[in-house]
DNA sequence: TGTTAGCACTCCATTCCTCTGAGTGCTAAA
DNA sequence: TTTAGCACTCAGAGGAATGGAGTGCTAACA
């Protein structure tokens, strides 16, 4: 069954009163709107038909009406109006936007640090890959008597290094030897492309380095079949800002129980291969402590077969609106810093500029 | 003026009631342990020159007493107990420092984790030079069309990269020139000691690929530079497990504001040369939003000119002699794994092994 | 038929009050 | 010097009273 024009207007109200004041909203508040021409009484009249509907909900008898889980979908999905940032705001983005670091994984964890800044809730950062990833380069480096680096690069322009302790002595020439051989054998396949039998030929030509290899074997395949990157999830601290989680603090607590790493990483499957953002409110989450929580996540593009996740975690009265276009301005930024040559450029700016607080 | 052996067995039995507690504690409570031979009225008058003393608090007339933070430290210098592991706890404790990862990195943000879990209160890791950092070895590598990862080995194994976009174009020949170049004439020398005579003779030898040498070196030297690793702070949301902050979520959003990455890395510093451990107690600590905070950190040896610090953050009433044990348990055991040859021998088990809960 | 003013009713949140009990300090006796 | 006893204090729990926001319903109106 279709809402009525005036219905989804009233629906749009509530939730953006409630957004932005936490607190129920009754028939008077959305009567006195500049734009809303009937009275309150045919507001209680449409608020009671949109409750039967499971669109709204009383917290008890004497209060006004505040948005079901359903209701913030269906504004989500229909009524939400884009928000516009306003210049102030762009500009802290880009002041924002001038990342320190230049390493990857540090400026994913700082991306993720400025986007709970910029949103004042808690956020997280992942790079997943979205192709088989395969070796790029294998190099061996000396560290001292009895241990070496090995890095290895991946497809995706992943560096990953570890030190290994030597179970023999190997000189430095049988090094050279042996990343050589790596090179030559190992790169661009894929982790199930890696064979017994190329691993026994690789040893035999290894000469008496040959114990390293499944050392170097091991960290080589899993570092391959890492789906993604590290989760940075930051400012957990702010939800407590948030008037729902104010005295709850047993609430917040379990929340980020619940919302560990693993999970985290494992949210970007969610993300629709259409859009490059998605919500998820409240109960639609996978775990029952997170009921109460949302989460907006959008996607960015890093090129080479990777993607990048930023994800802001709030009570299910967020600011969606003000919330998706931070965010997609940041993608749209990081984006094209991943990607350009020169992560120096100066971030684009957004065509007009006009708020709309 | 010094304390009888009677205060000081009173004030003990405070704080150790009042850590287990919360509670303010009463001369009844006391009187009722079993090595208390004196009546509560004795230990009133022995409580009333404690806090004339400034070593109890009285948070109302008719409230029990609690330590004040120079009681807190008067304990934690001469009172406090060794706390023994229980078997139990050891065996956690073993179980937990079965680190999966062997990225120093990542192994350090994992130590963090278990840390704070195991203590349940919020932990940091850092690991920090000793000595001035030169340079091991550089590598650049081929990413792609147009561009380069720069590895950078430094002293205490110390791994870093960048992926350098390519500002001209360089054949995989003269990069491997480059590389040589530097490593001849680069390594083992500090930040200081890296002249821009050098650098100008490097550039002159590096043939076309010379504009490459700016960029690299910026990295380097900012490498060089840098005092510590990243700040791995975690479970900032335990905090409010505890009932001082239960409901007072604003001030534990205060303490992490306060509590950024600038401020945990410049902790190591205040550890004393001598001890490996060092306690923050309250208004002793940097920041008056630290108050009501303390922090127990402890170090540990990871060899080659670098150390690591893991710290405890909580409340002032915190478990000292318990989560010493812990620190000191997790540091030995670290710096063995850190240092010995092999990483995955299994932690050394303590000598006797029984609690005393 | 749809809209609105008016009104009785509901019920949460706040305030104020009382009361209880834990704990103290002091005094006087042992 | 220690201890029993006692009057006193005061935070916190529990409960009643109050205020007010918001509703649903009815009846009148366009």
């Amino acid at each position: 069954m279709e809402l009525t024009e005036r219905q989804k207007q009233i629906l749009r109200a509530v939730v953006d009163i409630y957004i932005s004041t936490a607190e129920p909203v009754g028939s008077k508040a959305i009567a006195a709107l500049p734009d809303v021409s009937f009275s309150s009484a045919t507001i209680r009249n449409e608020m009671a038909e949109l409750t039967q509907l499971g669109l709204l909900e009383q917290p008890h008898t004497s209060a006004g009406r505040i948005p079901s889980p359903a209701g913030y979908r269906l504004y989500i999905d229909e009524l939400m109006q884009d928000y516009r940032l306003s210049l102030d705001e762009t500009r802290s983005l880009n002041e924002a936007l001038e990342l320190k670091s230049q390493e990857f994984d540090k400026m994913m964890s700082q991306v993720g640090k400025l986007v709970s800044k910029m949103t004042n809730l808690p956020a997280y950062t992942v790079a997943s890959r979205r192709s088989e990833a395969v070796a790029k380069h294998f190099d061996l480096i000396m560290a001292g008597p009895g241990s070496i680096i090995l890095v290895l690069m991946l497809s995706g322009e992943v560096v990953k290094n570890k030190l290994v302790k030597l179970p023999v002595n190997v000189s430095e020439a049988e090094l050279k030897l042996l990343s050589a051989v790596l090179n030559a054998s190992l790169t661009d396949l894929t982790a199930d492309e890696i064979s017994g039998e190329l691993l026994e030929k690789i040893s035999r030509s290894a000469g008496s380095a040959a114990p390293l290899v499944p050392l170097v074997m091991d960290f080589t395949l899993e570092s391959l079949r890492q789906q993604h990157g590290d989760v940075h999830l930051t400012g957990q601290m702010r939800l407590l800002g948030q008037p729902e989680y104010r005295d709850a603090a047993e609430k917040a607590q379990e929340v980020f129980e619940t919302l560990d790493e693993d999970m985290l990483s494992n949210l970007p499957a969610v993300l629709p291969r259409d859009g490059p953002v998605q919500f998820l409110v409240g109960p639609e989450n996978v775990a029952k402590e997170l009921k109460d929580t949302s989460v907006v996540m959008m996607r960015f593009d890093i090129g080479d077969g990777m993607q990048g996740t930023i994800g802001v975690v709030g009570p299910t009265r967020m600011e969606y609106a003000k919330i998706t276009a931070k965010l997609g301005y940041f993608a749209e930024n990081l984006g094209r810093m991943f990607q350009k040559t020169n992560p120096n450029l100066p971030p684009k700016l957004p065509d007009g500029s006009e708020n709309e607080e």
